[in-house]
DNA sequence: CCGGGTCAAGGCTACG
DNA sequence: CGTAGCCTTGACCCGG
């Protein structure tokens, strides 16, 4: 029985390891791509949120379409910063084993509800494993999860009672299995006998071993045959990217690998609970849509100390953003009782270095935050990228039309423009390097997480002008926009769809107005909560609860996105504002580079003279003066980046950052609902 | 090329886990070994004097045999009380790597500032990593004492500028720096971030720990270069020796490592401060050899509440007999400015319990004693013993001459006779498991203070009676004996070298008439305290000085010395006398034994059956009858007994341990002044 | 606060 | 040379 098997069929590693190029005392490349990402706190917030989610999901079965093509292509891409185009030169070990070997079947099948896979194929070569399992039912509570349920056949037993509190038990029997010391742990990784979480999950001392070395010494494996060696305790060592594959796709933390190698301690809970799911009692005073009086809400604590305002002094610490949570949450959180209950706050409660806040606020959809905002300041009329545009427009134009136009076609080429239009999009091809393919829904949502932050830095490894920064300004200019580029993304790819030559397809929100338009993003957003919480005993969460925690979040993004809508943004103003819109930092910040406002102006000018030809050939029967309205549609487009900072800040502050995703696109067609077979 | 290449070439691990005769719930070989050593209060106060001498050591750099291979041979002969004889099977970690194997290169090389192992032979197959390491200079002043200056450097550097100022300026500094709030303490260990006290000194974390566990399974170690080992964050991890030498001779103590386990509350603060050193003014009216008027002397402040009956229940109390507080007498005092005075005394001050007596006397060397007086009353004629012996020599005597002689040479077998007969013989030797192959001073005088403990505990464990008695009740009779054992042995060795077969040697006292024999020793002593404080500013100690405060101790200790001498021991009296020194015990101690008793008479009786039979050999022709020669003899050597407890009691009460050696033998000849390279 | 323990880090070193 | 079993380590937590 392989259970793993289609699962990692088109899965690629990424590290590159044979570059060349120094940038920092860290010379390496893999390393450099990894603190890239991990510098990045998109993943590590978006994670946060969205595993939020996925900490109230039971596992589910789903058979949706299994490894889309378009992934491998992209992770063949996803070099470093500093290696890009680079392929790098993998080293084999031991022969390979023959694609069409017996394992044929595509039954794609869950390793249990911890994600721990217990199959060990000697052991149990009867049955198809459609069978289901009676001791599941009839065991000591204690044993039952011990045995190597596949995840369907569990999922199957699940779906046919859909009681929550049986699914929940479950989950939590499983994990006091795992705690148990009875039953000898079995590896995620080949099954073997684990000797405990290790970079982040169960594994045995082999795999742990394994993924050091790889990690340590910067190894770049490649597979002979398809990618989808089964990985045992007997045929580990066939395969080294299989099996690498695997560490990663089970959630293997690449930042618990420690550059300085000193050992002992403990790793900060941030590298694997950047997470931590805490329950907190709330009152409920008015809301009646949940039964209990006093009802527990699920927040997110993130402890790290530098959320927004990232040291890049350490960029160890940011190494978290390749972390998968994903199961970590039940395992840390104090014995998982409250999953049964049914109130949730959706907030991410960030106790950073400014106090104590492991007491959060008093409502449960409120937010203490304590992240520094971002470097944009709010933004007024007067702001210095209007006098900036104004200057360069009342300058002569310093660049060719075919001089921008072959800067923006650049732009678009690089960019993957529907990498943040929708959850879906972000879901269905894979190019993370931790949660592809995932079939589980807390997988797949911790997949989104580390999409954001993988795409933003594929995109940023793509762009012209990437050779022109040094790595680490790329870095920072990222952790510093990160949220504004994904508030522009989201919005602009959503608003492209509908006014632009894109065919708008399902979940895209069109609306006239501006009031329907956010009311049918709550509306969104609240349905794909409630699905999300679909197998919870709870309903739907309010929508009082759900307006006031989210509706000045959604007015804004809507409001960007309808304004974006409004100007009919086209892509190349889209990807030429992306650029403007990372670019633009204040020159006290203290990685500025004058490269970046040189890149900056560059784009700027660009998308100037684009604007200025574009005019040229809209109006070439207009007698005004094609300046005039390129001044004016430079304004408009500013003012949209303004309004994006804007809401990139409120979407910082309030850290609900699947809001963006949840309220453009409807998860019942996205998946989210086929999801019950 | 490997980095950590012949470092673990030699590593060794003596950890004793496979005893496998348990006397008691801690059932391990090589803890009771420990706990024996520990529970006597020779090492801890006679290190604790010494230590005082050394405190005013400026640490000096000495390359004299490094690594000899003695120390391992010791070190398996560190057996424990229980399994004597029985020769340990040392578990090591892994085989020992043959000294031939690949790894040849001899020059042991640091692996990077990291400690981090670099031999990836890919990485960096270059050089042989004999470069040294530059971050570790480039500090700014503030880091200076947090950077990792190695031992060896700034002790030379210290050195050259003999200034003591210099030298007390730093330490001030390093204590000032670790009070300062403001500072993060420092790990004076490692100098890592300490996070408080632990064991008795600020530590880090990884300190602390391995100091308990160090203690907590009796791990030995041994260096495997010639135990100068920089011990700093990122190299602490390469000598483990080296580092629980350092946390030795910084004073963490071993008796606050709890044997029973037992978490939480507060160990009492007797536990630390044993030994505090406390500066108090004092004047000097007349002596003119110290320049200032006021000098402060130093003096060793001793809280432990049981310093001759311990209290048996807690035997951990007493572990800190490995202890070496050298430096901490720095540390603890308030500041260490007293360093810069040039006046010390040598008292050790007991605050026992006692009483309020923080503020020792007025004068500079008088010494204020709390301390109980040892279970030998002042010695009369009618003293028990006495009483004792004359029941035995009534009676008829139930020892055969042939059993006697079995008896008594089985004495001189287990008796190392040298054990305490002079400085040298303690230094030359190696045999305590904390401080071989010692070359600084400070270490060295630790050495000797271990060996004393060291040795009664191997005496005790080669004695014929040991199984006849249970482990604690030698570890009583060694803490309540101890004294007089050192006493014994050290003027009954002196004795017999000058008038036994033993021909003198240097350093040997000897003189005609008591007198001249105490100014020789007076003038050992002073001599050899005086090139002890050889390398301070300081003046030799002053005579008056001297006499006041060792004066009655040294005449005491000659007169037994000199009666030993006058009645000429021998080697078989001095064995026996031993024996039934230490199992001299009064019937209401809490420890008392029928089985020592027995163990007493049988010797005693072995005594005067060996007297009998000399006498026979030696009087054949005498008409006089044996029984009346031997009653005298056993009454002169019973006398020489109770001036041994009577001198053993002053040597306890003034707790300069180091008298009888200091006063018996020439520390200029016995390899202290070769020190200074 | 400082004892204790915990358990995932890294290290070491056979083994193939 | 990589693997993996075993060991040491130390940041974190608990408890009196
Ligand atoms: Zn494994
Ligand atoms: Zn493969
Ligand atoms: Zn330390
Ligand atoms: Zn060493």
């Amino acid at each position: 029985m392989s259970l793993f098997h289609s699962y990692k069929l088109k899965r690629r590693k990424v590290d590159a390891l044979s570059s060349k190029d120094v940038h920092n005392n860290h010379n390496n490349a893999i390393q450099l791509h990894l603190n890239a990402i991990a510098d990045h706190p998109t993943a590590k917030e978006t994670a946060a949120a969205l595993v939020l989610l996925s900490a109230e999901q039971v596992v589910r079965q789903k058979n949706n379409n299994n490894g889309s093509e378009t992934s491998s292509s992209s992770c063949d891409e996803c070099l470093d910063l500093s290696t890009r185009g680079q392929r790098s030169a993998p080293l084999l070990m031991g022969d390979i084993p023959g694609q069409g070997d017996g394992h044929k079947t595509m039954v794609w099948t869950n390793a249990g509800p911890n994600g721990q896979s217990v199959s060990n194929s000697s052991n149990s070569p009867s049955s198809t494993s459609t069978t289901p399992q009676p001791d599941s039912q009839s065991a000591t509570p204690a044993v039952v999860h011990s045995s190597s349920l596949s995840s369907s056949v569990h999922d199957i037993v699940e779906c046919r009672n859909a009681s929550r509190v049986t699914s929940d038990q479950l989950v939590i029997q499983t994990l006091s299995q795992e705690m148990d010391s009875n039953q000898p742990m079995i590896c995620m990784i080949c099954e073997d006998r684990a000797t405990g979480l290790h970079y982040g999950i169960i594994t045995c001392e082999g795999c742990k071993g394994f993924f050091k070395r790889t990690v340590q010494n910067k190894r770049v494996y490649t597979c002979v045959a398809d990618g989808q060696c089964v990985i045992t305790k007997q045929q580990r060592n066939r395969c080294q990217y299989c099996r690498f594959q695997k560490c990663l796709r089970q959630g293997m933390v690449l930042a618990a690998v420690r550059e300085d190698r000193m050992p002992g301690g403990r790793n900060s809970g941030a590298v694997y609970n950047l997470y931590k799911v805490k329950y907190r009692k709330h009152k409920k005073p008015i809301n009646g849509a949940t039964p209990q009086t006093t009802a527990s809400s699920l927040v997110v604590v993130n402890n790290n100390h530098n959320t927004n305002h990232m040291s890049s002094s350490n960029a160890g610490i940011l190494k978290t953003a390749l972390t998968c949570p994903r199961d970590n949450n039940a395992y840390v959180n104090s014995g998982g009782q409250s999953r049964a209950h049914n109130a949730y706050a959706l907030a991410v409660v960030n106790n950073g270095n400014s106090g104590r806040h492991s007491t959060p606020s008093t409502t449960a959809l409120s937010v203490v935050v304590t992240t520094t905002t971002s470097s944009a300041p709010p933004i007024t009329t007067s702001s210095p990228i209007m006098r900036q545009m104004n200057d360069l427009m009342t300058r002569e134009p310093v660049m060719t039309h075919e001089e921008s136009d072959q800067l923006l076609s650049a732009l678009i080429e690089c960019d993957d423009f529907a990498d943040f239009g929708s959850l879906s999009s972000l879901e269905m091809t894979e190019t993370t390097t931790t949660s592809p393919n995932a079939t589980e829904l807390s997988d797949r949502l911790c997949s989104i997480g580390d999409s954001i932050v993988y795409r933003l830095v594929q995109w940023t490894k793509r762009l012209p002008f990437y050779d022109q920064l040094p790595v680490h300004v790329h870095t920072q200019l990222l952790t510093h926009k990160w949220h504004e580029l994904l508030v522009l993304s989201t919005c602009a790819f959503n608003a492209i769809q509908t006014t632009g030559g894109v065919h708008p397809h399902d979940g895209v929100v069109v609306g006239d107005t501006l009031e329907a338009e956010i009311n049918q993003s709550m509306n969104n957003l609240a349905k794909n909560l409630s699905h999300l919480n679909a197998s919870s005993t709870s309903t739907v969460i309010s929508w009082q609860q759900l307006e006031s925690e989210a509706g000045s979040l959604v007015q804004e993004l809507c409001a960007v996105r309808f304004q974006f809508k409004a100007i009919c943004l086209t892509l190349k103003e889209f990807v030429a504002l992306k650029v403007v819109a990372m670019t633009t930092i204040q020159p006290t910040c203290d990685f500025f580079d004058t490269n970046v406002v040189h890149i900056r102006d560059k784009y700027l000018n660009a998308l100037i003279a684009h604007l200025s030809e574009r005019q040229e050939r809209q109006q070439h029967d207009a007698t005004r003066g094609d300046t005039e309205a390129t001044h004016s549609r430079m304004t408009s487009l500013l003012n949209c980046l303004n309004h994006v900072t804007n809401a990139a800040t409120l979407l910082l502050q309030s850290k609900m950052f699947y809001v963006p995703f949840l309220m453009n696109s409807n998860c019942s067609q996205n998946g989210f609902s086929e999801q019950k077979l």
